[in-house]
DNA sequence: TTGATAGTTATCCATGCGGCTAACTATATG
DNA sequence: CATATAGTTAGCCGCATGGATAACTATCAA
């Protein structure tokens, strides 16, 4: 139940890269191969691939090859998992400020009591 | 409208580390001093304040010095930001979900007919 | 069978990151 | 004033990252 916390480490890294962010938000679309999804991006072949193992070894894209050809696609749950802590920090931090809220109203409540 | 993803990098990266998101968590409950926050942490100080400094980078931390202590406190509308990247992808996820969905029933539907 | 296509592997390079220690500044406090 | 406390600054280190090129393998098409 904390462990999970320790897998995040190589979501958000891969996430902390602009091309790989395309490369999600294209995957989002649906599968691609890839070199289709390297053809918007003025890089080599082989330095894509590394953005690609990158989403890859963090588990938010699978791939898999037909013939000469590697499909990609993305791992939805993955993303959902970092939604997840997301919502978890929220809602903690929401708690308390309705806790802040609270309390000040009652304290300027307390203050006109003409 | 599409920039705002570019500023993204710095807070994905702040948060691809389990000592920053620790932080942010406990940042989540109220503010805290440098030294509250790095207690925690078998770390030395500098190495922990390079910390609070990436994350006060990627706008997700602000500081304030009062006497000799630095307080800290959590920026959560940048949480929120990030947040609402994982939103727009499952939105073009989930729409793509839905009409595959929708197509497999007419499939379906239009196999049994007898 | 000969190309062209789609990846892969290997190697290199500059920069950045996350840790450290040592030495410093500034503020409380006895 | 003297000393402890809370950060800060500077510099070092090893390793990872993001880019490149060159050369290779494997598959598809004419």
């Amino acid at each position: 139940m904390d462990n999970y916390q320790t897998s995040l480490d190589p979501v958000f890294h891969a996430l902390s890269d602009a091309t790989r962010r395309a490369v999600v938000q294209r995957l989002t679309q649906g599968e691609a191969s890839v070199s289709q999804l390297a053809e918007p991006f003025d890089m080599a072949l082989p330095s894509f691939m590394k953005h690609i193992q990158v989403l890859e070894g963090a588990g938010l894209v699978t791939t898999q090859k037909q013939g000469r050809v590697r499909q990609c696609r993305l791992e939805a749950e993955r993303l959902a998992a970092v939604e997840a802590w997301f919502s978890e920090q929220r809602r903690t931090w929401q708690s308390r400020f309705e806790q802040l809220d609270s309390l000040l109203t009652q304290l300027q409540s307390g203050d006109r009591d003409d």
